[in-house]
DNA sequence: GGGTATTTGTCCGTATGTATG
DNA sequence: TCATACATACGGACAAATACC
């Protein structure tokens, strides 16, 4: 029989009876304790530590839950017996996060304006809502809510033009989950074309997901159609409303002619990733492609991450019948992946028109930053801007300067700005252009970040001399 | 030149321009205005409209902007090509979900018990959140907040014996979403070893990821390590604190052989499956397998869904270094699935405490509700029940009978309840055994579900003979 | 062919009703 | 409540293109 040698201590925090189990945890763990050894008894334990008996009865009894002993009855409990895994060989250092250089003033298509949030609806609705219903507690629809769905697709009919039944929406915790999504319902050996230039993390996640994937190339009205149909790809994934990241948007003639490639062969489609759409400075926004297709072969996407906030996970996929059937037979099980108290929540935003006011305000107040970085920029020498109609990025073009040479001086100076052969896989694009994002920035980081991008336009120019 | 037949009408709410704009869109999509045909100057038009000039110049704006027409200077405006797409073949019905038989009583094992939500709290919490940081509506981290996975991370020591890092934690938006994710991060070509019986969600999950998988038989201690061995599986999925469906709980011999299993082989990995975890009602929780691993070979995947509600899509997963490693190199980029806000209300809700308060009481409820199940189902003719002492279901054998018709007897008054045998795969398992999931019941349910079956019993019973 | 009148797109100032804060 | 800003609608001024003589 074993002799422990620990002793307990009556003074800590920790209850007597979890040392103990600890303890004994330990010896059986060091191996102090094999398999098969009998285990002092309740009685003799429990007078040699000084505790009572149901202290030990206690532990012992968590022990034997949990497998580490088992008793036998009137004989004793017995040490169960282990096996040794060894340690990791070596426990590897955590690989770190690069570390990005000092950046004050970052020009990225990415960020968005939080400062003019609706906190006070906003607090105000969730805090309703948590109360509204205990049904909004149980699981939900994986499509999304139905009324959620509902108002949704009365909002796109009216903001963007999109046609389509509440039926067909499928709700999802981000554009790239549903994207993710879309690429299980689409037929497994489709290959997407994708605009090149185009968006990188698009192409990042078709690269992940094992995709083939084509880079077509574009003209001044958007996707080559006769590039397109010699890919040989038989899905399109498409920016119309605003391009990312050459910035035009699609005319309806070079819309429907690719409504044509889709319709002329089973099984084509077309992803109208409508990121920016809700986003126009000189006229009203134009109606998404979706609603100008009568065959049933765009899938349009959207979200609120960009109108609303960033960290608010919500976004919207418009599935065409055959795929929305494809949808309903595979994947109609299991949860949403957006809590039901955020999409009532936004349901509720968007019917009492607060969210079309907000998307009215946010437009004003982009409008204000894109005049502004424009009017700074055209004082560049050479500068000339293009794409800045809408969205929240535009094209910076300066005449025979090396953007990305430009973009490292500025960077120096804590002015991060993105090239624009960054963006292509294999197109030619011109080497004098910038892309600059401005939904982040303010009046001041604006001006800021021109001065600064016009003293390195300048040290550039200088220097090629 | 073209004639334009129709009228405006000045008394309708929808402004002038806009039914101009329509109704040139209408004479070219239908084709009565073709693609290089003039449109009537703005003069002519507005004199024939009889409205201002401005009118028809902002309808023509928009015409322009969306690439309907274009404008020669001071020469007109012309229609654009377009073309027609064919509308689809047919409107195929929208597929109606199937509509359930009705049911009054639902012994499902995925139901949660609302009721006691903590709602003041919630309400107060995700309220002074939304006030909190502007911050938080920014963009955050993919892996989830590093505050919101600190406080999890202590959490997680604490009550389930898990030993991480908050680096090696992963938020997202549900389990289905995470483990999809681990999917990814796993050796391509390893096979998955499914317990049989087994969690079907998860099943359905690795099918429609087209991964191999394996159900693996158990025995009364879990999975089956000589089977496993032999299987050819580099991977396990397991549910030790609770198996499900059978209900019993891994004890530590079987769990260290597990673990010395994956340790054999690089590459070998075990996924933890923690959904039923924090209930467990005659002693403390059970620890998780994941602090027995020294090896770096466990996955530990868990939920807020069950635990709180069902509509909070919460889950976490915490990754052996070289899976996290693998997650950071390819995975890190792009936004959470879950809301910044939502993460810093769970944050604050475990900070407080009332985490822990919440899942103190759950666990007398729920062990009260699993005491009025079990003492009424020992009630019935030949019963027997196990799995019981954890979690939100148990197993109630019924002597002799045969479960499946029992079930469908049950049915028929509106009592659903589940044959063990529709969680098996190839393993032979008893036909006179139901799971019961009693979380989602009350006390009335519970009696009235009893008696149902009681009645189902007894009828099965009297027809055998 | 060249001059002129007319038509045309473009640009701009303004008025009114309404939504927003 | 009131000031502001915006959408809608109106009409004048201008210059280039076109038609006509």
């Amino acid at each position: 029989m074993n002799n422990f040698t620990f002793t307990l201590d009556p003074a800590s925090r920790v209850p007597l009876y979890q040392q103990l189990y600890a303890a004994v945890v330990g010896e059986i763990r060091a191996g102090r304790l094999r398999g098969g050894e009998r285990l002092p008894s309740k009685r003799s334990l429990c007078r040699h530590l000084g505790v009572s008996r149901s202290t030990v009865e206690t532990a012992y009894g968590i022990l034997c839950d949990e497998g580490y002993i088992s008793s036998r009855e009137r004989s004793g409990y017995f040490a169960c017996e282990l096996f040794r895994t060894p340690p990791a060989p070596e426990p590897p250092p955590l690989p770190r996060r690069s570390a990005e250089p000092a950046c004050r003033i970052d020009f990225s298509t990415g960020d968005v304006d939080t400062s003019a949030f609706p906190y006070a609806s906003w607090a105000r609705l969730t805090k309703e809502v948590v109360y509204s219903s205990p049904q909004l507690l149980q699981r939900g629809d994986r499509q999304g809510d139905e009324p959620f769905r509902r108002e949704l697709c009365a909002f796109l009919r009216e903001w963007r033009g999109v046609s389509c039944m509440p039926e067909q929406i499928v709700i999802g915790a981000g554009v790239e989950y549903l994207t993710d999504l879309l690429l299980q319902l689409l037929p497994e050996d489709a290959a997407i074309a994708l605009e090149d230039p185009g968006y990188t993390a698009a192409r990042r996640l078709f690269e992940l997901s094992r995709r083939a994937f084509v880079p077509v190339r574009l003209d001044a009205e958007g996707m080559d159609v006769q590039a397109l149909e010699d890919s040989g790809a038989a899905v399109a994934y498409l920016t119309p409303a605003h391009q990312f990241p050459m910035g035009m948007t699609m005319p309806v003639g070079r819309r429907t002619r690719l409504l044509k490639w889709a319709s002329e062969r089973e099984g084509r489609y077309i992803v109208e990733d409508d990121y920016d759409g809700e986003f126009r400075y000189f006229s009203r926004t134009i109606p998404a492609m979706q609603g100008l297709d009568p065959g049933g072969r765009v899938i349009y996407i959207g979200t609120f991450s960009r109108s609303l906030a960033p960290s608010i996970r919500v976004a919207y996929m418009v599935l065409p019948p055959p795929l929305l059937d494809a949808y309903l037979r595979g994947f109609a099980h299991s949860s949403s992946t957006v809590s039901r108290l955020e999409q009532e929540t936004l349901r509720r935003f968007i019917a009492a028109g607060l969210y079309g006011r907000h998307l009215r305000r946010m437009n004003n107040l982009y409008r204000r930053k894109q005049a502004l970085l424009t009017e700074a920029l055209l004082r560049l020498e050479g500068a000339s801007v293009s794409g800045a109609d809408a969205g929240l990025h535009l094209l910076l073009r300066l005449e025979g300067a090396d953007a990305v040479r430009v973009a490292e001086r500025a960077a120096e100076q804590g002015v991060r700005t993105y090239p624009l052969a960054s963006y292509a896989v294999r197109a030619a694009v011109p080497q004098d252009t910038l892309v600059l994002g401005f939904a982040g920035l303010t009046a001041e980081t604006i001006a800021e970040g021109c001065r600064v991008l016009a003293q390195a336009l300048a040290a550039e120019r200088a220097n090629k001399k």
